[in-house]
DNA sequence: TCAACTTGCACTTTTGAAACGC
DNA sequence: AGCGTTTCAAAAGTGCAAGTTG
C-alpha cells in the first residue's frame, strides 16, 4: 500500500542526529497513524491466487522494534474533531492540518536512526457530501491522486531524539492543487482520509535498518473540504485553533464584530468619525460589550456540540451510511484484510522478488525464499492482523468512525513478534509471495466489493529485495540474495577509493538482532489489537532491514551525488514517458520515493525477464557509475549521472489487488477502540547493480496490472502518464564536488522501498482488471521540512534543487517529481 | 440553479532579523 | 567582538464571505 510503497521510495533528506529539532516554538506535534483503510480494502480483495505470507515463525528481532509505540499526544483534541466529523480545510496553496498530528514514540533504540513519514491514504472509494448534519455517500471517489509523504523535519534523528520529544507534523500541508509544485500532500476534496505515520529505521546511508513502522490513530481520520461544512467543526476549529483566536466570540474577528465593520463600511459615507482608524472607541465598546456576550455565546457552543460518539467519529451519521457498498461487510473485510494484507505484503514482496528472481515455484505458503533473503520469520509475525479497524466498519456507520482512544492513543507495534492480540480477528494466511499482490501501497480506495479485479500491485516485489532479518540489515550488495536478484553486480562501478568505510552513523549499534541481513524487504503487518485503545496501530513493526547498503559497495563520494541521489522514476503508466522524467532535486536522499509507481515502475536489471519486460519499461534507474542502459531499456534520465528515483507507485488499484485470501474474517471493528490500525509496511529492496539503484525501492501497489506491459493493455489511469521524475539531483553530488560523507551516508537510509506491486506485473497476467480506472502511479514527492536540520552543505543542496518550488518555508522537498498536466 | 471552489479580507501567530544591552 | 534578550515587521495561518466556476 501507500505507506510501504512510499517508504521504499522515500528518500530522506540527510540531516545530522545533532541537526535534527525543530527550531518552532511550537511543541512538536503528532504523528498520525493511520490505518491504511485502502490497504485493508486491498487486502480484502478478492481472490488472487496469491499465496498468504509465510507465518512469522521466527521472532527473530524482538527487540526494541517489537515495542515501538506511539502516542497520539493531542488525542483527546482529534477525538473531540472525530465526534463531530473532523474536515479539513484544502486549499490551492495549501493547508496546514488541524489539530495537529502529534505524537510521541518509545521504544525505539536510542542509538538507531529513524526517518519519520506522514502520510495521507483514502479511506474509501467514496465521495461525501454534507447532508443533513451528516456526511453522506454521494459517489465514487475521484481518480487518485500522487501519493506524496511529508517527511518529519528531523529525519532521520536518533531514537532518543524521537523519543525525546513530541513530534509534529504541522507544518505538512494539504491541496487540492493537483499540479501542485510544493510537494504538499495533495488530496480530493470531499473524500474521506486517515493519515499515517511511519517510523522507518535508518541505520545509516548505507544501510537500512530493519525496522520499519507505520502508526494509524483512526480518530485522526477526516474528510476534506474546500470550505467547513460543518458548524460544529468550525466551531471546534475557532476555538482550538490559535491562528482562529480572531473568530473567537471575544475576538476582533468574530461575528459580531464582523458585522459591525461591515455596519459601519455600510454607513462610511455617512459616519466618517467611525472611519477614522485612529478611532478605535467603537470596536474597543463593541469588543468589550460583545465580549461579554459573545463569550458565553461561545461557551455554549462547545457544549452544543454532539456529545462524542465514543466509537463513532463524527462523520456519517448513522442512518447515513458513508459506505454505500452494498456489501459493507466485505468492504470491512477488506479493509481489515488490507491492513493484514499490508504486512503480508511485506514478505509477499520478497517472496515475490525472490521467487520471480529464481523463478522457482512457491510453495502454498511462500515460503519459498531464495538465498534465505527473506526473513519469514518477520514477516510471519507480521503478517498476523488485527483486525480492528474503527473506520472500517463502513457497514454500519456512515463515516466509519475510528474508535476513540481512551486517553491517549498510543499504539504498539508489535511487529516481530507474532504475536496474535487478544483480539486478533484472525491471522493472515499464508500467501504465496509471488502472487501477493502489493497491498501496502498506500492504493487508494479500494472498491468496497471484493470482486475488485485487476491488482494493482499484486504481485510486484523488488527483484533485489531479500528479507533480511527485520533488525539486522544486511548489506544489500554484498548480500547474495540481492545478487541473484540483481544480475549485475551494484558494486561494480560504484566502489571507489572514496567510498566511506564508516557510515555516518558511527555510533550506531550493529544490528540488535542480525547483523546484517541480506536484502532485506521489510514487511510489516499492521496487527493491532482491536482493544488496544489510544494506540496508535502499528502498521508495521520490525521489518527485515530495509535496505543494506554495504558502505564500501557504494563509494558515494566518488560517485557524483546527484547521481547516487537521484533516481527517476518513470510514469508507471506510461512506460514510453520514461525520456520525460523531471528532475527533483531530492536533497540528501538518495532514493526517490516513487509513491505509486507500479512494480512495473521499476526495471530492474537483475529482474526476472517477466519482471523486468514490465519493470524495465517503466522505471529508470541510471546510476552513474552503473551501465544503466543495460538495465533499464526504457528509461530515460536526463541527467546521466543521476540516479532517478523511482517512483512509488502509491497509487495502486485497490480493485485490482485481489487477495489471495480474500475469505478473509472480517476484523472485528471496535469502534470504542481507538486503537490505530497496523498498517504493514513492506520495505522492499531492490538494489540493481547495473542501474545502482538504492538498494530498495518501493513498490506501488497502485500500480494496475494493466502498467505491466504484459498485461497492460493501456495506461487506464485517468491521468495522464508521469513523466519519470528525478528524485533529486545535487550538483554536490558532482564529481568534482567535494566528498560528504554524511550525505552519503544519509542517503540510503532514508529510503526503505516497498513495492508489492511490483509482484503484480509478474503475475500481472492473472490480475483480474482493476475495478477503478487505474490510477497512473505518481512518483512519490517527500515533503520535507528544509529547515530541518540538514547539514549546512545539504541545505544547500536543497536550496539549490528546489526548482522553484521553494516554500515559504523552504520545507517541503520534492521527491519524486510529478509530471505535472 | 446550485453546490463546490476560489479569492480577498481581517485577524492572530510565528518567524527571523535588527536593535539593544551586557 | 561575542552572546543573549528584546523589539518589530514580514510572513504565514485561520475562518469568513463574496464572487466565480462548472
Amino acid at each position: 500500500m501507500l505507506s510501504v510503497e512510499m517508504y521504499p521510495n522515500l528518500a530522506l533528506g540527510h540531516q545530522r542526529v545533532g541537526d535534527c529539532y525543530y527550531r518552532e516554538r511550537e511543541p512538536p506535534a503528532h504523528m498520525p497513524l493511520y490505518p491504511s483503510s485502502y490497504d485493508m480494502a486491498a487486502g480484502a480483495m478478492p481472490s488472487h491466487p496469491l499465496a498468504p505470507p509465510p507465518a512469522p515463525s521466527k521472532p527473530t528481532c524482538k527487540g526494541q522494534q517489537d515495542s515501538v509505540k506511539m502516542e497520539l499526544e493531542n488525542g483527546s483534541l482529534w477525538k473531540h474533531f472525530c465526534s463531530v466529523g473532523t474536515e479539513m480545510i484544502i486549499t490551492k496553496k495549501g493547508r496546514r492540518m488541524f489539530p495537529q498530528l502529534r505524537v510521541k514514540l518509545s521504544g525505539l533504540n536510542p542509538a538507531l536512526r529513524y526517518i519519520m513519514l506522514l502520510d495521507v491514504v483514502a479511506m474509501d472509494t467514496s465521495r461525501y457530501r454534507f447532508q443533513g448534519d451528516t456526511w453522506q455517500v454521494v459517489g465514487g471517489a475521484e481518480a487518485r491522486l500522487p501519493d506524496r509523504v511529508f517527511i518529519h523535519p528531523d529525519s532521520p534523528a536518533t531514537g532518543a531524539h524521537w523519543q525525546s520529544r513530541s513530534i509534529s507534523f504541522h507544518r505538512a500541508k494539504l491541496t487540492n492543487n493537483t499540479l501542485d509544485t510544493q510537494g504538499y500532500i495533495i488530496l480530493h476534496s470531499l473524500h474521506r482520509y486517515q493519515p499515517r505515520v511511519h517510523v522507518i529505521e535508518a541505520r545509516d546511508v548505507l544501510r537500512w535498518g530493519g525496522g520499519q513502522h507505520s502508526f494509524i490513530f483512526p480518530e485522526t481520520q477526516f474528510l476534506t473540504v474546500t470550505a467547513y461544512q460543518n458548524n460544529k467543526i468550525t466551531e471546534l476549529k475557532i476555538q482550538s485553533n490559535p491562528f482562529a483566536k480572531g473568530f473567537r466570540e471575544d475576538g476582533m474577528n468574530s461575528k459580531r464584530q464582523r458585522d459591525v465593520r461591515q455596519k459601519r463600511k455600510l454607513n462610511e459615507p455617512l459616519d466618517i468619525v467611525s472611519c477614522d482608524p485612529c478611532d478605535s472607541t467603537e470596536l474597543l465598546s463593541q469588543y468589550s460589550s460583545s465580549s461579554s456576550d459573545l463569550q458565553s455565546l461561545a461557551l455554549a457552543s462547545l457544549p452544543s456540540l454532539p456529545p462524542l460518539p465514543e466509537s463513532v467519529c463524527g462523520y456519517g451519521s448513522n442512518e447515513t451510511p458513508f459506505h454505500e457498498s452494498p456489501v459493507p461487510e466485505q468492504q470491512q473485510a477488506l479493509d481489515l484484510v488490507g491492513q493484514t494484507f499490508i504486512a503480508s505484503q511485506m514478505t509477499d514482496i520478497t517472496a515475490n522478488i525472490t521467487a520471480d528472481m529464481t523463478k522457482g515455484p512457491q510453495d502454498a505458503s511462500g515460503n519459498k525464499v531464495t538465498d534465505g533473503m527473506m526473513d519469514r520469520s518477520v514477516t510471519m509475525s507480521l503478517s498476523t492482523y488485527n483486525g480492528t479497524y474503527p473506520a472500517t466498519p463502513l457497514g454500519s456507520s456512515s463515516f466509519a468512525p475510528a474508535p476513540h482512544p481512551q486517553s491517549s492513543s498510543s499504539y504498539r507495534s508489535d511487529l516481530s513478534i507474532p504475536q496474535p492480540s487478544p483480539t486478533s480477528t484472525f491471522n493472515y494466511p499464508s500467501m504465496a509471495t509471488t502472487d501477493y499482490p502489493s497491498i501496502l501501497s498506500s492504493s487508494p480506495t479500494l472498491p468496497s466489493s471484493t470482486t475488485s479485479p485487476s491488482l494493482q500491485q499484486t504481485s510486484f516485489t523488488y527483484p533485489t529485495l531479500s528479507i533480511s532479518t527485520p533488525s539486522s540489515p544486511k548489506p544489500l550488495l554484498s548480500s547474495t540474495s540481492f545478487h541473484s536478484i540483481l544480475p549485475s553486480n551494484p558494486q561494480e562501478g560504484l566502489l571507489s577509493p572514496h567510498t566511506p568505510t564508516n557510515t555516518s552513523f558511527p555510533s550506531l549499534p550493529p544490528p540488535s538482532c542480525q547483523p546484517i541481513q541480506q536484502n532485506g524487504v521489510t514487511t510489516h503487518s499492521m496487527l493491532t489489537p482491536p482493544n488496544q485503545a489510544l494506540q496508535a496501530v502499528p502498521i508495521s513493526n520490525q521489518t527485515p532491514p530495509l535496505l543494506v547498503f554495504n558502505p564500501t559497495a557504494y563509494p558515494y563520494p566518488n560517485l557524483p551525488l546527484s547521481n547516487v541521489i537521484q533516481t527517476t522514476p518513470p510514469s508507471l503508466f506510461n512506460l514510453s514517458s520514461h525520456s520525460t522524467s523531471q528532475s527533483h532535486p531530492v536533497p540528501s536522499l538518495p532514493y526517490s520515493l516513487s509513491s505509486h509507481s507500479a512494480p512495473l515502475a521499476y526495471p530492474f536489471p537483475s529482474l526476472p525477464s517477466s519482471l523486468s519486460s514490465c519493470s524495465s519499461s517503466v522505471q529508470n534507474w541510471t546510476l552513474p557509475n552503473v551501465s544503466s542502459s543495460s538495465v533499464h531499456s526504457a528509461v530515460s534520465i536526463p541527467i546521466p549521472t543521476q540516479i532517478q528515483a523511482p517512483s512509488v507507485g502509491s497509487s495502486f488499484l485497490p480493485s485490482s489487488f485481489t487477495h489471495p485470501q480474500s475469505p478473509l474474517p472480517n476484523p472485528v471493528y471496535q469502534p470504542s477502540s481507538c486503537s490505530a490500525i497496523p498498517s504493514v509496511s513492506v520495505a522492499s529492496f531492490q538494489p540493481s547493480a547495473s542501474s545502482h539503484i538504492p538498494p530498495f525501492s518501493l513498490t506501488d501497489h497502485s500500480l494496475p496490472p494493466t502498467t505491466c506491459p504484459q498485461n497492460q493493455t493501456t495506461t487506464p489511469s485517468s491521468y495522464p502518464p508521469i513523466a519519470p521524475t528525478e528524485i533529486g539531483s545535487f550538483s554536490q553530488f558532482n564529481s568534482g564536488t567535494p566528498y560528504l560523507p554524511e550525505m552519503v551516508l544519509h542517503h540510503p537510509s532514508l529510503l526503505p522501498r516497498l513495492d508489492p506491486s511490483l509482484s503484480s506485473c509478474v503475475s500481472s497476467s492473472s490480475t483480474p482488471p482493476a475495478l477503478y480506472p487505474p490510477f497512473s502511479s505518481y512518483p512519490l514527492r517527500l515533503c520535507q521540512d528544509p529547515r530541518s536540520s540538514f547539514p549546512i552543505p545539504l541545505r544547500h543542496m536543497y536550496r539549490q534543487h528546489q526548482h522553484g518550488h521553494t516554500h515559504a518555508q523552504g520545507s517541503y522537498l520534492d521527491m519524486s517529481g510529478r509530471a505535472v498536466f
